[in-house]
DNA sequence: TCTGGGGTCCTAGGACCC
DNA sequence: TCTGGGGTCCTAGGACCC
């Protein structure tokens, strides 16, 4: 009677892991950061911070969850369901300030660190202890910032990341390969990080309901479905396997857009080429800062009710040009041939490469 | 309950070329 | 006339995430 060798059960001397930080209801403890007298209270942070307003919710605070509401809710509905929550608009600038210290406050530990938002980030580390390390990280967040986190541990930047879906809020928690499908394999689908409703809904159509099932999976059949890429990557993901390194070079932004829900329908096309016009400009100033020459120039209208359709123009050479990239976004909107209402505009510059 | 704004990546289908 | 197969690029849209 051999047995196993005892070797493949014994932990390596020094380990990587990988950790994913992410802060509680961001938005929503910022804010609360800087009025303590909202603590405690149902807080929702979204649009204009007016409720009767088209809008959706950014960020509720807990108390406000225990409502039902919740990330991507119309503020309207939001209203009726909390009466009594603080409504506040959205303050991007103040959120950017927060997060710059969380992410600097990352870089003083002994880790590469790629930042994922606002509120997230994945820090390679090695050792034995990953627990201790994520206990240092949550207190020296709280010391810098007053904001609480919950650190997901993993082997890949997969499990780390759905680790601390489980760990939340406050929490720490490890997932691996020896309790991913104890903890996972009996969730549906979209439980995993990647798949969504509608890919959740075509996965069941396929007698796929479980992340079990979908590690049972044949990749080859998925690829049928799904595509050669996504399919074998959806039993990938279903299995816990991610090969993906934490990249802590900056990112360079391959595109960059404007868009805005106007609180009426456009019925007037001239007034909405003079949107287009002005959208194109903003995004023109902000590539032309960035110094990152357009290449393609995309408009995007969402007709009232709700259906949205892209049209783009390629620029003959790329150009940082506020006058050019405004004439490619108007020449992009005359290939529009409906004329009805128009709840949403937009316009993207996507960067030379 | 009428559904934001910022992005990224993948796929399908047509054009084009050999 | 009727005409294969493959590669690559471009465009629109879908899906997803924070």
């Amino acid at each position: 009677m051999g047995g196993r060798p005892r070797r493949a059960e014994r932990e390596p001397v020094m380990t990587r892991w990988v950790l994913h930080v992410d802060l509680d209801q961001f938005i929503a403890a910022v804010e609360v950061l800087r009025r303590p007298e909202l603590r405690g209270r149902p807080v929702v942070v979204g649009g204009d911070g007016d409720p009767t307003e088209r809008g959706v919710v950014a960020t509720a605070s807990y108390e406000a969850r225990a409502h039902g509401v919740h990330s991507g809710l119309p503020l309207r509905t939001a209203a009726r369901r909390c009466p009594e929550a603080v409504f506040l608009p959205v303050d991007a600038d103040a959120y950017r300030a927060v997060s710059s210290r969380v992410m600097a406050t990352l870089r003083g530990f002994d880790a590469v660190v790629e930042v994922l938002g606002w509120d997230e980030a994945f820090l390679a580390v090695a050792g034995d202890d990953p627990e201790t390390t994520a206990r240092r990280i949550r207190a020296r967040i709280r010391a810098a910032t007053g904001l609480e986190c919950t650190v997901g541990i993993g082997r890949n930047k997969l499990q780390a990341k759905l680790a601390t879906g489980l760990g939340k809020p406050t929490g720490v928690f490890r997932l691996t390969h020896r309790n991913w499908f104890e903890v996972l394999g009996g969730r549906p689908t979209d439980a995993l990080w990647g798949i969504g409703a509608k890919t959740a809904r075509r996965l069941r159509a396929a007698g796929i309901a479980t992340v079990g099932d979908l590690a049972a999976a044949d990749p080859r059949a998925l690829a049928e479905r799904f595509g050669p890429a996504t399919g074998p990557w959806l039993v990938r993901l279903a299995q816990g396997r991610d090969h993906s390194p934490v990249d802590g070079a900056p990112r360079v932004p391959r595109s960059r857009g404007r868009e805005t829900t106007y609180q009426r329908d456009l019925r007037d096309w001239r007034d909405v080429r003079r949107e287009v016009a002005n959208l194109a400009r903003q995004v023109a100033g902000e590539a032309a800062a960035e110094r990152r020459p357009a290449a393609r120039v995309v408009v995007k209208v969402r007709y009232a009710p709700f259906a949205t359709r892209t049209r783009g123009r390629t620029l003959e050479a790329p150009t940082a040009e506020a006058a050019r990239i405004e004439e490619a976004a108007l020449a992009a909107l005359d290939r529009f041939t409906e004329r009805r209402p128009v709840r949403l505009l937009g316009v993207r510059a996507e960067f030379a490469r």
